[in-house]
DNA sequence: CTCTTGTAGGGAAAAGCCCGGG
DNA sequence: TCCCGGGCTTTTCCCTACAAGA
């Protein structure tokens, strides 16, 4: 599904058009023809371009899926032989880079950098609405608590959530029992507040969010 | 008051990807 | 050119404190 996604995008950048103000621009000009120059190798999927030719073989396979290293351990295929050298660390136990305030280790570089903040305080990303700070990007997840956007619904009583590891957790409370049955189509309820939001469905009242969201298949 | 459930912050593992250099 | 490894980002999951409410 993934791969489907990016495989779309980047069709759609190959369909902009040149602009031809940029086209008529000489500085732009001089930057393009730099760039052929530079960079030689240009993915015909989505048009990036590198330095070399194994750089563009093993970029072009994020578009085709294609994983020419597995391991030998579990069997899981891998792009790049490198990340097959960093994934079989998980096999052996390896963890080569060690905290200097705590002496926990890790495997990778990247998670002792992300390990160290929790340390020094640092904490790169900002909110953009209340600008509360986090030390990892992913946390702007964050951001629904303003939008309200809750992309997870219950498949037994419809009741969205944020954060799909909140709704595994709600869904392991549900033991069959759904005292507030929809009078139009039958469906059960665990609570009044969600057959009164779904009841609205039959009489047409939608709210924005959830028509953004029924649109997408959420 | 206590038990259950919802909310969201914060830490971590693993994978994904680009780049420079030998 | 091929290949290796460094460096950074992204995705996904887990644990937990606390609030709300029955
Ligand atoms: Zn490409
Ligand atoms: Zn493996
Ligand atoms: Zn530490
Ligand atoms: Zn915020
Ligand atoms: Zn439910």
């Amino acid at each position: 599904m993934k791969r489907i996604v990016s495989i779309v995008l980047a069709l759609l950048l190959m369909r902009r058009p040149h602009s031809p103000d940029t086209d008529a621009n000489g500085d732009d000009m001089t930057c393009h023809t730099d760039n052929n120059k530079h960079l030689p190798f240009a993915c015909s999927v989505c048009a990036k371009r590198f330095t070399q030719k194994g750089h563009l073989i093993a970029h072009t396979r994020t578009h085709t899926g294609e994983k020419p290293f597995a391991c030998s351990v579990c069997g899981k295929g891998f792009s790049r032989k490198g990340d097959l050298r960093i994934h079989s660390r998980t096999h052996t136990g390896e963890k080569p880079f060690a905290c200097s305030f705590c002496g926990t280790r890790f495997r990778q570089k990247g998670d002792l950098i992300a390990h160290t903040r929790t340390h020094t305080g640092e904490k790169p990303f900002a909110c953009s609405v209340c600008s509360t700070r986090f030390t990892q990007k992913g946390h702007l997840i964050h951001m629904r608590t303003h939008t309200g956007e809750k992309p997870f619904s219950c498949t037994v009583c419809g009741k969205s959530f944020s954060k799909k590891t909140n709704l595994t957790a709600h869904t392991r409370t549900h033991a069959g029992e759904k005292p507030f049955a929809c009078l139009v189509c039958g469906k059960g309820f665990t609570q009044k507040g969600h057959l009164m939001a779904h009841t609205r469905t039959h009489t047409g009242e939608k709210t924005f969010i959830s028509t953004f969201f029924s649109i997408l298949h959420i």
